[in-house]
RNA sequence: GGUCCCAUGGUCUAGUGGUUAUGACAUCUCGUUUACACCGAGAAGAUCGCAGGUUCGAUCCCUGCUGGGACCACCA
């Protein structure tokens, strides 16, 4: 028999290109079906090697995409880009050299929309299609599109009318590095060892000295406050007397506030505006002066005298120098201190008093884990997460960044008339430096916003420019809210939260039915993967290398919400399935040349049997997959495939189909038929590629689908006689034993024997006996207790 | 400090209030040429993390502990 080689490549290539051109995947918006849309992630596209968490993590919604489509619904699944903001801005400036403090706003945002044009042009076909993803690629958006833009500053509108939205000049979290203001969801724990320094502040009223712990020093020219916990007894004296601040000589009064920790450091605090969050905490309860000793860029401004424009590291060392000359410092101790930093640069953050843009989230606490509790989270405990954060929130939104590529904030403002302006709805999206806007009370030229917003200000409204909320609002009414977010665990305090926020304030509603919190991806060790530990998996190499199938096989391993660390031996497993699979195909076809899809007048019992067991598996499958369970209906799918079918059915129909004509033959034809067809629909979502070239190949003709992931799930429509499953389980046991005693005997499983069974038993398998005896080699079955004899030759 | 997740043969993993506790990889033995050596059959290998409790009975439910991981808070 010739050789029918698999040729992944090529096999790839093929239905990717049919994929398209028939457009297999596109959404049909007049159809009866139910919708079901999903909330994708819209990745930063970016060039160079794909990562194996994020090709598993995108992979392994999309399967679930390719499973509702063949559970009978509508799909609306869109490809999306979040190509605004931070990251796409420093691409730029590294790319191309250039700094944006140095470019027009216009200018610079070309720039950065062409760049990412280009990137997200090679990312959709080096990643999405490479991994046969089935997006409808005309629902394609990009989180700078004019659209997208346009739902940013709507919603924005919208909830600044509400009063849910406001501007206040407050302290907020400052990357120096970005120059922008930070939302707390971009801060992250930096660990670090840092000196805890002593040093002696003078009484006003006496000569005796008070010794202050402080992790920053430079702060002095900042302190504004003095405190001890009013139950300290050692420092109780000192409330209400005045201490001058080394260096800088300002007087400042201690006073008291039971958050004190009095043993540490020496129980005496200074507060400064602003070192850290305890700083603005007290500064606002006690109603302190306000001493802002940080430019935006980091580096002390005119307030500290000597020390103007040096950054913060050299400021302290100057003033540590200094303290200790004049005999100030009393010692320094090494501590281990856990600061916030920028998630992107990884900056110690600093705290900065400006004017921004906040969305209200302090007051809606209770009614957004109403809202999350509406929502099905995958798996369950993950809700506890979302919880957790909103309950422990202690800043509003702060949305205003001070960067140049980003939605703009529609405002403007009038200085002399305190006045806030802003455009109209049918104006948006709208750039306020491109437009001249006077103030409608004095006429005066307004001063236009120039900070944009955070992007997750954008991508919190994903599901309104995935459904096309402002486009196609009546579209927009039937899809939402969504059926499915998929999303990693990392950004649910970002990316869901703000998402059910938004909802919540503009529709009033939950914005999906269920969060689906993909896995994450581990290294073989159980460790995170990260660039700079050098532990990272490509993917694109393991796709060279097993195929795209077999890497998608590794993803169906994956279970939601739990950790997975890479195993590169389950590609070699995946590999071996399609193998497996390609052959077992091969050979149910070669025998089905003269079948043509009919049913036999009279099924054989065992073919009654395995298409039982077959439908039982169907259903678990379904339910599997219905419950985002992918791993389960695949270890279900596979064990019907590997062990009934291939191990057990087909080795028992094998001779009968070689030697019967007539009905005997067509049953078994029939069987396999089915039996196949249902293997090649269970796997398709996770294995699309080559399940798709056997369906095309073999049976199409037959079949009304002009893809197997159009089709429908499979049934089996028949009626079971009722003890079949047990009848068939003997026969697989009978079976089983005869192969050990083979075993057992170091005989070659097609030798011939004379088998010896129980009298209840061959009545049992009484109309079984031929298929018992062609599998087995038995030249004759007699009745007995169990034996089985050898043929000497 | 708070919350959550995990713990099953060498490795990974399924699962259940009563089972000879699932499967894969690895190991060992045997076999095979009319689908497949990217194969088949079989064997060995687990006191189901530790200590209590509930129960007629617990790997499974409860409590505590240990170890691993995550999220958050504190951090002068």
């Amino acid at each position: 028999m010739a050789k029918n080689k698999l040729d992944l490549k090529q096999i790839e290539d093929k239905w990717r290109k049919y994929w398209e051109k028939e457009q297999i995947y596109k959404f049909n918006s007049n159809s009866k079906k139910l919708i079901y849309s999903i909330d994708t992630p819209p990745p930063y596209a970016s060039s160079g090697h794909l990562h194996v968490g994020h090709a598993l993590h995108y992979t392994q919604f999309e399967i679930m995409a390719r499973v509702m489509r063949q559970l009978g619904h509508e799909v609306y699944f869109t490809p999306g880009f979040d190509d605004n903001g931070l990251p796409t801005e420093k691409y730029v400036e590294e790319k191309l050299g250039i700094k944006k403090s140095k470019t027009s706003r216009s200018e610079f945002r070309k720039l950065c929309l062409k760049e990412s044009q280009k990137v997200e042009k090679e990312y959709i076909d080096s990643v999405f299609k490479t991994l046969g993803h089935s997006y409808d690629w005309d629902l394609l958006y990009t989180t700078i599109s004019s659209e997208a833009q346009k739902v940013a500053q709507m919603s924005f509108l919208k909830l600044v009318s509400k009063k849910d939205c406001y501007r206040k000049e407050e302290p907020v979290i400052w990357c120096p590095y970005h120059e922008t203001a930070l939302a707390q969801a971009e801060v992250e724990d930096l660990d670090r060892t840092t000196k805890l320094n002593y040093i002696d502040f003078d009484l006003v009223s006496s000569a005796k000295k008070i010794t202050i712990a402080t992790t920053r020093p430079e702060f002095l020219p900042a302190c504004v406050g003095i405190f001890v916990n009013p139950k300290d007894t050692k420092n109780k004296n000192l409330v209400g007397k005045e201490l001058v601040v080394p260096i800088f000589n300002q007087k400042v009064k201690v006073r008291t506030d039971e958050k004190v920790d009095k043993d540490f450091g020496t129980g005496v605090v200074m507060i400064c505006t602003f070192g850290d969050q305890t700083d603005i905490e007290w500064w606002k309860k006690h109603n302190l002066e306000l001493k802002p000793i940080l430019n935006q860029d980091g580096t002390l401004n005119e307030l500290t005298g000597d020390y103007e424009g040096l950054n913060v590291k050299e400021a302290r060392e100057k003033i540590l120098n200094k303290l200790e000359k004049e005999k100030r410092l009393k010692k320094q101790e090494e501590l281990q201190q856990t600061v916030g930093a920028c998630w992107r640069c990884n900056s110690p953050v600093e705290y900065i008093i400006t004017k921004q843009w906040f969305v209200k989230t302090l007051d809606y606490k209770k009614d957004l884990i109403k809202r999350g509790r509406e929502v099905k989270w995958i798996p369950e405990f993950m809700r506890l997460r979302f919880e957790n954060w909103t309950e422990n929130l202690g800043w509003d939104w702060i949305i205003s960044r001070q960067r140049y590529y980003g939605v703009p904030i529609p405002a403007w403002y009038c200085d002399d008339c305190n006045k806030i302006i802003l455009p109209k709805e049918n104006e948006l999206p709208i750039d306020p430096l491109e437009k001249e806007m006077h103030c409608p009370k004095c006429k005066k030229i307004a001063i236009p916003d120039s900070d944009v917003f955070d992007t997750w200000m954008t991508s919190s409204n994903s599901p309104e420019i995935a459904c096309r909320w402002l486009e196609k609002s009546n579209q927009y009414k039937k899809i939402a809210p969504m059926s499915l977010r998929a999303q990693s665990h990392d950004i649910i305090r970002t990316w869901a939260f703000y998402t059910i926020l938004k909802s919540h304030l503009l529709f009033n509603r939950k914005p999906w039915d269920k969060v689906m919190i993909g896995t994450y991806v581990l290294d073989e060790k159980g460790k995170g993967m990260h660039k700079s530990k050098g532990n990272s998996v490509w993917a694109d190499e393991l796709i060279e290398k097993y195929g795209v199938d077999a890497f998608r096989y590794w993803v169906g391993t994956a279970t939601m919400g739990t950790d997975l660390p890479f195993k590169e031996k389950e590609l070699v497993a995946g590999k071996k399935f399609l193998t497996k699979l390609w052959n077992a195909s091969n050979f149910v076809f070669m025998n089905l040349k003269d079948y043509d899809g009919k049913k036999p007048k009279k099924l054989e019992k065992i073919d009654q049997w395995v298409l039982y067991t077959l439908s039982e598996v169907v259903e678990r499958v379904k339910k599997s997959y219905l419950s985002y369970n992918i791993a389960g209906a695949k270890r279900e799918a596979e064990w019907f495939f590997w062990h009934i079918f291939c191990d057990n059915y087909l080795e028992i129909v094998k001779k009968r189909i070689y030697n019967e004509k007539g009905d005997k033959r067509i049953s078994a034809q029939y069987a396999l038929y089915q039996s196949l067809l249902a293997i090649l629909k269970m796997m398709s979502p996770i294995t699309p590629f080559i399940t798709e070239e056997i369906y095309q190949t073999y049976y199409k003709k037959n079949e009304k689908d002009k893809s197997i992931h159009i089709s429908e799930w499979p049934e089996i429509k028949m009626k079971f006689e009722k003890n079949i499953n047990k009848i068939g389980c003997n026969f697989i046991d009978t079976l089983s034993k005869i192969r050990q005693e083979k075993t057992k005997a170091n005989k070659a499983m097609n030798s011939e024997i004379i088998l010896t069974i129980d009298k209840g038993l061959f009545e049992d398998l009484k109309n079984m006996l031929e298929d018992l005896k062609s599998v087995s080699g038995a030249k004759e079955i007699k009745q007995g207790s169990f034996k089985v004899d050898f043929q000497e030759n």
